[in-house]
DNA sequence: CTTGAGCGG
């Protein structure tokens, strides 16, 4: 006995629900084209059945895709033509606004101390205070950590490898050496193919240097490797 | 032969 058919058809379904309702059917979607935007006027009920409508507005996808095309980057900060988060400005940018938040803060707490009589600094306003900025943070100067570009300076690049070569494979083949952070394993995006060079980041610069120096010219699957330093490929 | 990928909120 097939007990599923049973309960497959409990609730009425969205489809027998629409067909039901004639009187909730909804006016047609109409489109506006006004110059580069196109107005899209829809209509929807909300949950008393009431009928609302809904504008939006889309810029013209052509224009769009034409402007996109141009590939242009533009910093938020400087308007450089370069990424915001490598702008070459940014820690100073940063270091400004913090300040600027700082006196904003000052003035604030101040203008309410002001006519309370002298208040202890402590934020009495409620608002938060990023830990960095608070009143007994010793560190106030920019101890700005780089972490924008990665520490090349112990990275190898190790080329002439084959195809299946695996980074579990290029671990076991320099980890003995000493303690790698990264190891990463270039391939296609696509295909997923591995192209056949790799970079291995140690985490000292003499673990990395002993690496070259040994598995330089190391015979690999029927290939002879070649180890040598790697250089930054970004930002020069 | 072959120097990486993504970040855009």
């Amino acid at each position: 006995m097939p007990v599923l058919d049973k309960e497959v058809e409990e609730k009425p379904s969205w489809a027998d629900l629409v067909e039901e309702g004639e009187e909730d059917r909804l006016p047609p979607v109409s489109e506006v084209i006004d110059g580069d935007t196109k107005i899209v006027t829809e209509f929807k009920r909300n949950d008393d059945g009431k009928l609302l409508k809904d504008f939006q507005q889309e810029d013209d996808p052509l224009k769009k895709l034409s402007q996109s095309s141009q590939k242009i980057v533009q910093c938020r900060h400087c308007k450089g033509d370069h990424w915001t988060t490598k702008c070459p400005y940014k820690d100073q940018l940063e270091v400004i606004h913090s300040q600027v938040n700082e006196a904003k803060l000052a003035a604030g707490t101040g203008a309410a101390a002001s006519s309370n009589a002298e208040q202890p600094a402590a934020n009495k306003t409620g608002k938060y205070i990023a830990p960095g900025l608070r009143e007994g943070a010793a560190n106030r100067r920019g101890e700005t950590m780089p972490r924008s570009q990665r520490d090349e300076s112990a990275t190898i690049r190790v080329t002439n490898l084959s195809e299946d070569t695996r980074e579990s494979d290029l671990m076991e083949l320099f980890r003995p050496f000493g303690p790698i952070s990264r190891i990463f394993l270039a391939k296609d995006k696509q295909t997923n193919q591995s192209k056949g060079f790799a970079f291995i980041n140690f985490v000292h610069r003499e673990d990395a240097a002993r690496a070259i120096q040994s598995v330089q010219g190391f015979g690999y699957d029927h290939l002879i490797l070649n180890v040598e330093w790697a250089k930054p490929s970004n930002q020069q």
